[in-house]
Formats: structure tokens, sequence, C-alpha cells
DNA sequence: TTCAAATATGCGTGCATACTCATTTTAGTG
DNA sequence: CACTAAAATGAGTATGCACGCATATTTGAA
């Protein structure tokens, strides 16, 4: 049916932009770019990694339009398309505190 | 420095979770799991795919702590484990509309 | 046009994951 | 215990992705 195969696309078109934030590399890009715009050699300083492998998370992030470039002479800026992504990778990270806190617990409670 | 690296491994749990986002199927049972909970079998045929297929997806959910599990007899119900993971969802899902809605409008833009 | 800095890409390798098919485990019932 | 349905797993294969290294492209300036 029309419905289904509907569904199908957009839960791909949705998997492929959380297979963008499926690497730790990108997502501290994401938020250091959230603080405020970088260009390329900055954030390969802040996160200390090498420039090939930052230049190509950042293709990846552009292909998903989760970035955007402004080039300044010779520097490419980059910065966070969308604050909506934090506000999802907060929401994440909140969960994440909470299973792990509960997990604390079972072992404390275990231990008793 | 420990800030850095405490960073890092956060980032890193963020994208394991993340990982178990970026693919369709899986997306399609949380958001099935969202309506009600369900069992493998009412799973396998609401998605329209295979048992075994399906059973390793809910492993692994299972694994990143997004589902819960209780077993009726030889049944087992999978239900969402928090709502806040269909809330970031839907936040990347809204993004993704308006990214669409943005490249459409282009689309137009160009043609005329 | 030659040089230098910033950024991107080609290539090879290793690792992780998803799928299919068959089989196994688990639990309930006669 | 034998049988059946539900769910999980093993094996083999194919695919995609991330990294390191080297190199190419782009832009501005001398």
């Amino acid at each position: 049916m029309l419905v289904q195969t509907l569904a199908q696309e957009i839960s791909q078109l949705e998997a492929n932009l959380c297979s963008a934030f499926a690497d730790p590399t990108r997502i501290l890009i994401l938020y250091s770019l959230n603080e405020h715009p970088r260009n390329v050699t900055e954030i390969t300083n802040d996160l200390g990694s090498n420039q090939p492998t930052i230049s190509r998370h950042l293709k990846i992030l552009r292909d998903h339009g989760l970035v955007n470039t402004a080039r300044q002479g010779v520097t490419i800026t980059y910065s966070l398309a969308d604050s909506r992504l934090i506000q999802a990778l907060d929401l994440l990270r909140s969960v994440l505190h909470d299973t792990l806190t509960s997990k604390a617990n079972l072992i404390v409670e275990i231990k008793s």
C-alpha cells in the first residue's frame, strides 16, 4: 500500500539523518559549532584530530544539510544549520544520563 | 586533559545511541512501539519483514536500553523505554521536513 | 606565474553491520 | 515425554564506513 511505502521512505530518510550522528567525532563537531562558527583548521585544533579526517566528517555533515558553509578567502567557516539538532542530541543525552544512573543504582542494590 | 577525554567518552556513548537509530527498520519499530506495546510476531507482521531480522533489531534496541521486555508465557512483549526517544526522532523529522521543503523551493526558484 | 596556506579527495585496509537461510532454544499443552 | 508456537542465534556473504597516508584542488599574494 502507498502509506506503508511512504512510512518506509520517511524512516529511511530519518535513518540516514541519524547515521550522520552515529560518530563521536561528528557529535563533537556539532557541539563545537553550536558554541560558534569555526573554520576547518579551528575545528581540527579544537578536537585534536587531523585535517583530512575532520574534512571528511564535515563533508558528511554538509551532505546531510546539518551544517552551512561560508567561504572567506581561503578559509571556509562552518556553522550549525539548525539548533534543533542540538536539542535532539541533548534529549538523547538526557536519556543516556538516566539510563546510566539507573544502571548505577542497580549495582548499588545488588551489592547491598 | 581530563575534561577533553570526558567529552570524548560522552560523545562516544551518544554516537553509540545514535547508531541504534541509524536503521529504518529500527525507527519503524520504535514508532510502532510508541503506539502501544507489541510482541515480536505482531511487530513482524506490522512491518512486513521476517522474524529473524526483527528479532535481531530488537536485540540491538534492547542492548541500547531503548525498549523494555515483558514475557507472558511464550510471547515477549516489547515496549518503548522512554518517550523522549520519540521526541528526539520527531525533532529530527521536523528538521528533515524543513530541509526538504527548502530544497523544493529552490527547485521552483531555479525553474522560474 | 610561482608560491604558500587552507581545504578536499583517491586509495587501500580493516572493522562493523545487515541480510538470508537454517537451526536452536524456550515455554506451554496434551 | 512429545509436539507446537514464539523468539533467538549461528554461519556465510555482501556492503558500507572510518581511518591513515599521500596527493590534489582552491584561493590569495608576491
